[in-house]
RNA sequence: GGACCUGUGGUGCAGCCUGGAGUGCACGCCGCCCUGUCAAGGCGGAGGUCGCGGGUUCAAAUCCCGUCAGGUCCGCCA
C-alpha cells in the first residue's frame, strides 16, 4: 500500500483518486463545488472538485451549496446504479452516498465561468487571475511548468553543476537592455538596479571556483513587451569552466532534453545546428523555424547588369509559396506593406502560370531572368515567387519576415524543431556615436580564425556564441566568454570602450580577472518560452501565473502604483511631476 | 515612438458596413417545479452610461475626431 501524501488533517484523498477499489470506505474530500444539479427536494448532485479532477456526491436537496463554494465532504464511496456511470470522468463508476457536506468557504458567483466552454477575453482573466488559475487550463500550464524546472534541475545537478543563487539587488551597468532601478535609502541619490541576467555574477563565480554553477534565474528587462517577452522572465542560468562550446552545447541538450521528455512524455532526437551565416542565407532570421522548408533563394548572379531598375541591387533573395498564384491582389498588397515596414524598397511578385509569369515586372525581364525566377526553388505553374532586391542583410531579412509570415504553422502544430546557431557576428550596427555594438555581450571570445581581424576588419569578425532556437522562437544564447586580459582589451577597443570607461563599468570584473580567471563559457535559457511552446501556447502570460499586460501593467494588483508621500521622501525621490 | 485589431447586461457573441425605441442568441445569476443527473430538464424573473469625451444629424451602439484599456506587430530587447 503506497503512503498517501494527499492525506491531512481535513481530507484523505484527492476527489479523483477515488476508485471502484474504494467502495465501501468513508472518506473525507475537500474542494471547489464544480457544479450542481438538482433534482427536486431529496436529491441533487454536487461535484466536489479539486487540482485533481471532481467527484459526484449525492446530497440532500436542502443542502445549499453553489458554485465555488468550498466545501468539506464526507461520505461513503458507492458503486453508481446501473444505466448512471459517467464514462467521461474518471471517477464516473464510483459516487459519494450518505454525505455530510461542511461548508469551509461560501463563495458569490464567479466573474467569469470557470468551466473552459467558451474563451474569456484576457482582460478580464487577469483581473481576476486568482479565479483564472483554477481553470483545468491553467493548472496544467502551471503543473507542466514546474515539472520542466525539475526536470531542468534533475538534469543539472546529474551532471555536476552546483545551484548558487545570485543578488536581485546589482550595481547599475549602463549597457544592453535597459535596467530596473531601485533607489536606495540609506544612500541618498544612489540606486541598484535588478539584473538583466546574472551574467557578470555567474561569470564571477567562475573566478572563485564553482567550476560548474546554474541557477533557475528571474532576469529583468525593461523594454516593450510581446508575445514572448515579460519584464522578468526565468531562465536557466548555467557557467562553467575549462569548457570550450561544444560542452556547454552537451550540457545544455541534455538539460532541454529531459525536460522535453518530462513535458511531452517524448525525448526528442538530437539537435539540429547550423552557422550563423547559413540562417541568415537560407531563414533570413537567427532564429530558423525548420518545422517548414520555403527556404530563401540567392538569385543575385541571374541579375548583374539588369536592366530591371527595381533589381539593380547587391543582393537578390526569392522566395517561392507553393500554391500562392491564387493571391489576390489585395492580399499581394498586404505582403508589400509588411515588406516596406519592415525597410524594403518593395515587393516583387511573380505568379507562375503554364503561359509563363503573371507579374507587373515581366514585360521588363530578359528571358534568362524569367527563366531563373520561373524554376526558383522548383516552382511550378500553381505557385507564387517573392523577390526582395536590396542590401544582402536587409534582403534576407525582409523575405525571412515574409517566410515566417505566410509560411509558419501554429506553436502547437507540428513537430519540435531544436536547433543550434552558431558563429555569431562579433558586432552588429552602430551605435549613436558611431561605435560598434557587441552583438552578444562585450565578454565574448572572439572565433580563433577571426582574432587577427578584431583591428582590421571588425564587422567580420565570427564569435563563439550561440543561440538555442526552438520552432523559430530564440531559446537562449550563450558564448565562450574571454579570460584573457590582452584580448578583452582588443575587443574593448573595437567597442569604442577605454580603458577608463571599461575600468568603471566593469572594474569588479575586470579586477577580478586578474586572480586567476579560468576559461569558461555558459549559457541561459528562458523557461517561459520553453514551457510555452511544449504546452502548444503561443504566448509566455499563459504558464506565468501573476503576467503583466503588454503596458506593463498588473491587471489584479494595479502595479504600478503611486507610493505614500512619506515612503518617497525616505527613498530621496522628488515629487512626480504628473500625477497618474 | 509607430502601425493594425478589439471594447455591447456577470460571461461569450450577433447587431455597426447601409443611422430610426437597448433588439436578439447562448451561458451564468435569482425564484419555483422536478428522486439518477453529469454542459441535467421545465416554467418564471432580474440584470445595460453599447469603454470614455466631443462632433455631424431631426435622430448615433452604428458615421467622424480625440482619448483610455486590452491584444498582435515594428522600433527596442548587449
Amino acid at each position: 500500500m503506497p503512503i498517501n501524501y494527499e492525506a491531512t488533517s481535513l481530507r484523505d484523498c484527492l476527489c479523483a483518486s477515488l476508485t471502484t477499489s474504494d467502495v465501501g470506505k468513508k472518506i473525507t474530500v475537500c474542494g471547489w463545488v464544480a457544479k450542481r444539479r438538482e433534482h427536486g427536494e431529496h436529491l441533487a448532485f454536487v461535484d466536489v472538485r479539486d487540482r485533481s479532477g471532481v467527484i459526484q456526491a449525492v446530497v440532500d436537496g436542502s443542502v445549499d451549496v453553489r458554485n465555488e463554494y468550498v466545501v468539506r465532504v464526507t461520505g461513503t464511496v458507492t458503486l453508481r446504479p446501473e444505466g448512471t456511470v459517467n464514462e467521461k470522468l474518471v471517477t464516473g463508476e464510483v459516487e459519494l452516498t450518505d454525505c455530510v457536506v461542511e461548508i469551509l468557504s461560501a463563495a458569490e458567483p464567479p466573474p467569469f465561468q470557470l468551466d473552459d466552454r467558451v474563451e474569456i477575453d484576457e482582460q478580464i482573466r487577469l483581473r481576476h487571475r486568482f479565479l483564472d488559475i483554477r481553470r483545468e487550463q491553467m493548472q496544467k500550464n502551471l503543473r507542466l511548468r514546474a515539472a520542466v524546472n525539475s526536470a531542468l534541475r534533475l538534469a543539472m545537478q546529474r551532471q555536476g553543476f552546483c545551484e548558487v543563487e545570485t543578488p536581485l539587488l546589482w550595481a547599475p551597468t549602463p549597457e544592453g537592455a535597459r535596467e530596473f532601478v531601485v533607489p536606495s535609502r540609506l544612500h541618498p541619490g544612489e540606486f541598484y538596479v535588478l539584473p538583466q541576467s546574472p551574467q557578470i555574477a555567474k561569470q564571477l563565480l567562475m573566478v572563485g571556483g564553482f567550476d560548474r554553477y546554474y541557477q533557475i534565474a528571474r532576469c529583468l528587462r525593461d523594454e516593450d513587451l510581446r508575445a514572448d517577452r515579460q519584464f522578468e522572465f526565468t531562465q536557466l542560468d548555467i557557467e562553467a569552466s575549462f569548457v570550450d562550446q561544444i560542452d556547454i552545447m552537451e550540457f545544455v541538450s541534455q538539460a532541454v532534453l529531459d525536460a522535453a521528455e518530462a513535458a511531452t512524455g517524448v525525448r526528442p532526437k538530437d539537435f539540429d545546428a547550423m552557422t550563423w551565416r547559413e540562417a541568415q542565407d537560407r531563414y533570413g532570421s537567427d532564429k530558423p523555424d525548420l518545422r517548414f522548408a520555403m527556404t530563401l533563394q540567392d538569385l543575385s548572379e541571374f541579375f548583374v547588369g539588369t536592366q530591371v531598375k527595381a533589381f539593380s541591387a547587391p543582393t537578390i533573395k526569392a522566395i517561392r509559396i507553393e500554391g500562392g498564384a491564387t493571391y489576390t491582389r489585395s492580399r499581394l498588397d498586404q505582403l508589400t506593406d509588411l515588406a516596406k515596414e519592415l525597410g524594403a524598397k518593395g515587393l516583387a511578385w511573380f505568379k507562375i502560370s503554364h503561359e509563363g509569369l503573371e507579374s507587373p515586372l515581366d514585360r521588363f525581364l530578359s528571358p534568362a531572368e524569367r527563366e531563373a525566377i520561373s524554376s526558383v526553388d522548383g516552382a511550378k505553374p500553381g505557385d507564387l515567387v517573392l523577390i526582395v532586391a536590396d542590401e544582402y542583410a536587409l534582403a534576407c531579412k525582409v523575405l525571412g519576415a515574409l517566410r515566417v509570415h505566410v509560411g509558419s504553422p501554429p506553436v502547437s502544430d507540428g513537430p519540435h524543431r531544436y536547433v543550434w546557431v552558431t558563429e555569431f557576428p562579433m558586432f552588429e550596427g552602430i551605435d549613436e556615436d558611431g561605435n560598434l555594438m557587441a552583438a552578444h555581450h562585450p565578454f565574448t571570445m572572439p572565433h580563433p580564425d577571426d582574432i587577427e581581424l578584431l583591428e582590421t576588419d571588425p564587422l567580420a569578425v565570427r564569435s563563439q556564441a550561440y543561440d538555442l532556437v526552438l520552432n523559430g522562437w530564440e531559446l537562449g544564447s550563450g558564448s565562450v566568454r574571454i579570460h584573457r586580459g590582452d584580448i578583452q582589451s582588443r575587443v574593448f577597443r573595437a567597442l569604442g570602450i577605454t580603458n577608463e570607461e571599461a575600468e568603471n563599468r566593469f572594474g569588479f570584473l575586470l579586477g577580478a580577472f586578474k586572480y586567476g580567471a579560468p576559461p569558461h563559457a555558459g549559457f541561459a535559457f528562458g523557461i517561459d518560452r520553453l514551457t510555452a511552446i511544449f504546452a502548444g501556447e503561443e504566448n509566455i502570460r499563459e504558464v506565468i501565473a501573476f503576467p503583466k499586460t503588454q503596458s506593463g501593467a498588473d491587471l489584479m494588483t494595479g502595479a504600478p502604483k503611486s507610493i505614500p508621500d512619506r515612503q518617497r521622501k525616505e527613498l530621496h525621490l522628488p515629487a512626480p511631476t504628473k500625477a497618474k
